[in-house]
DNA sequence: TTTTATCGACCGACCGTCGGTCTAATAAAA
DNA sequence: TTTTATTAGACCGACGGTCGGTCGATAAAA
């Protein structure tokens, strides 16, 4: 039976069968006739929507980082906030969007992504780098940070987030990664030039579900 | 007419072609019938070196990070060597054994080489790291840099360094890089906790061919 | 009201190309 | 000669992508 639908429905019901798909089994090793058999359509149907396969993958990436962007955008645009809390409330927007993202990753160690990692990393860098710039530059005029190089700092900062701590690239282990976190933490401080402590509540985000035992957290202090 | 060489040759003959395929059109945009045209082999050939295209695409990286991994191993077994010097020598040596790849990428952008890419800087994190946290170690103990966290220290760099300086992911503009070098130039210094100026030497090194207009450089203040 | 024209969502058989397999033929080693 | 390592290319199933066309809804024309 022919099951007709509004276009911006079914372009996201395929969005979402792809994002699901792209995340557990990997761009690569996701067929098109895969994503066709999850939303139930016609090869046809799919490539009414979209051009190619690479499209959809943008189509995915974009959306996911979008909604981080505008939370930061918001989040950057408020008057009364000082640099330091602002740039807490950006990460923490950015590290709750992917909460949908934990829950597919929880099943299956996500190899073979580094097409859609990179694309997804280049966009957060391109996207974010702007409005986290801003906010490094207010903080500087605030006094909390110092650096000749506010761009840059955060843009290599972004980086070696992003990668050093995605699952599946390097397969560290727990206590290696925590040393990571701790060390990460450091070199933020002092790449930013902030105060020592300053983003101690890093250590508390950035703690994977499975090392989570201690949470004397709760206050950061700015 | 059949033609048989020794095992080795045959195999680099194969390394070679599919090392200047991926890099020029990428490795998923290569076709195994390229490497095979390029070298003027049939399929049967091909798979009886190979197990698969991918086993081919770890063979090429691991050949390629291999000379610079041994040069860097030789260098920091150098006893009577400074830290600041070791770390000069490895870096540059680093520097030099990617020459004959920059006569291939003159031509076109080097896209779709996320695989490759990956695989290449996992692979240098993994190997590289160890050598280089011994060098800072060393030069931690002689004064010449200070920080608690060396190894992540390092990875975090070598993360950095790889992927915003490497053409093609992002499309940055010569005065943009320019900039991008002098600040990583500042944030070596500073993660490392080394004199300013000390590392000086990376703006010379660092500087892509069509930007050495003036060369003044030579001494590297070690 | 009935008819007809238009639109776009939808379908699935089909195509060329890909990575990879298989068996036979040949060259070199024993 | 017998054996083993190497080369060859026809062949395969699966893939991403194309194509000609179907269906249902809407609305203007009859």
């Amino acid at each position: 039976m022919r099951i007709s639908k509004p276009h911006d429905e079914r372009r996201n019901e395929i969005l979402d069968a792809a994002e699901m798909l792209f995340t557990m089994k990997g761009y690569s090793k996701t067929t098109v006739n895969d994503i066709l058999k999850e939303v139930g359509i016609a090869k046809g149907t799919f490539y009414h929507y979209f051009q190619s396969k690479e499209e959809v993958m943008d189509a995915v990436v974009q959306r996911f980082i979008d909604i981080g962007v505008n939370m930061a955008k918001s989040i950057a645009a408020k008057p009364d906030l000082k640099a330091p809390e602002k740039l807490f409330q950006i990460l923490m927007a950015q590290r709750t969007d992917s909460g949908r993202k934990e829950g597919m990753i929880e099943e299956l160690h996500e190899a073979n992504n580094a097409e859609m990692h990179q694309k997804s990393l280049v966009e957060t860098i391109q996207q974010l780098t702007p409005i986290l710039t801003k906010v490094i530059e207010q903080g500087i005029t605030e006094g909390y940070f110092s650096t000749p190089y506010p761009k840059e700092t955060i843009e290599m900062l972004l980086v070696s987030s992003q990668f050093l701590f995605d699952e599946g690239i390097f397969g560290w282990q727990s206590d290696e990664l925590l040393q990571k976190v701790v060390a990460f933490v450091y070199i933020v401080e002092t790449t930013l030039g902030a105060e020592k402590g300053s983003f101690h509540y890093l250590l508390e985000m950035m703690k994977p579900s499975n090392m989570t035992e201690d949470g004397e957290g709760e206050n950061h202090s700015l």
